[in-house]
DNA sequence: GTCTATAAAGCGATAGAC
DNA sequence: GTCTATCGCTTTATAGAC
């Protein structure tokens, strides 16, 4: 399970194993494709995993990995307003879920996260709530700063995440073009239903 | 195929086989799982339906029967402003995802869709295309009547229809109660983002 | 570390008796 | 219409030679 010899074989294995299940998904791809992806046979994959489980277990643990370490950096950043901030959490989740991750891979991981009987699946909650509290937390902050009133940040943000991740599932480059200012068109319409009420807004709709 | 003798039989077969997808999605059940929540053996599905493609056929062709039924009443409904009926929309829209379908199918769905290649994928891709165009023309709608300003029907689309399918992968009833008072909230915060500009709004995070 | 070979299981689909 | 039985295929996992 450690890379022991050869920590560059594993990663290219890991990798021709994601590309895989990117596009076709994790039910949809055997050992078999992987094995050969990579020019070997498909019994010396115990190399570098025991099991199709473990697979997907060390897939996800290098997603979440990377996503938490682009989360942190985000959130440490210098010279970002809150508002900011904000805008640039949300671009990197709306990235992440289009161009790194692909919907069939999306689909997995939501497949995962519905599945909280598990031990893994237990986890993977825990890790989508550690996730969601970075952009909860920004939310909050841009509400003390008074850049937002105050909201709910955990409704904001399921609704903000849901624009973002929907992108998945739409968006083509070929179609649409560059996905950055589709998204900033999105998150500038949400953001003005966040701010503060100059007199009364947001009302419109009483029967 | 078709329900030849006996029609109520045919229907809980497929309740049955819709139930344990929502649960484990369309990969994650067998034939023998169906045949066993309805008490028959695995040969005897024949007579419902020939093949597992042709069920998957059946439910998806309920499931968007339904949706498109209730999309017209909604459409054609007496007595409703155009926020209003696309509000209509966007409500039948999030049930449809939370309660109805459940993420797990609503995941099975979105694995058709990203299979454009084959013919089943292609009619998909139509059948979304015409229930996501009912959304377009409400918003257009809206626009036309300076409710809305003028936007991109399709990326406001996108990104409403996003923060309400997104409901069915975190929205619990014992958790968060009633899901309609959530779902208003989102959407009200979402159209202040699409009202008509009295001076100037929606600018504040040029860098 | 990689290979061949195979085990063991589960899958969808089908044939034929009742 | 339902059953039993089985076929053919694919899958994951494992054992042992090189």
């Amino acid at each position: 399970m450690p890379p022991r010899r050869d920590p560059q074989k594993h990663a290219e294995v890991l990798d021709a194993a994601i590309e895989l299940i990117r596009q076709k998904g994790i039910d949809g791809t055997s050992l078999q494709d992987v094995a050969d992806a990579v020019g070997i046979k498909k019994g010396s994959l115990v190399t570098y995993f025991s099991s199709k489980a473990e697979l997907a277990d060390l897939i996800q643990a290098r997603f979440t990995e990377v996503a938490e370490q682009e989360l942190a950096e985000i959130a440490g950043r210098e010279g970002l307003n809150p508002e900011q901030r904000l805008r640039e959490l949300l671009h990197f989740h709306a990235e992440h879920c289009t161009v790194r991750l692909s919907s069939p891979v999306l689909v997995s991981f939501m497949q995962l996260w519905s599945a909280p009987g598990t031990p893994a699946g237990r986890k993977q909650l825990e890790i989508r709530r550690q996730y969601q509290q970075v952009f909860e937390d920004a939310v909050a902050e841009c509400s003390r700063k008074r850049i937002f009133r105050k909201v709910d940040p955990e409704l904001v943000v399921n609704g903000l995440m849901g624009a973002m991740s929907w992108c998945a599932f739409w968006y083509e480059e070929e179609t649409h073009g560059p996905l950055r200012p589709l998204v900033d068109s999105l998150i500038d319409m949400s953001f003005v239903g966040l701010r503060p009420r100059p007199r009364r807004a947001a009302a419109s709709s009483q029967t």
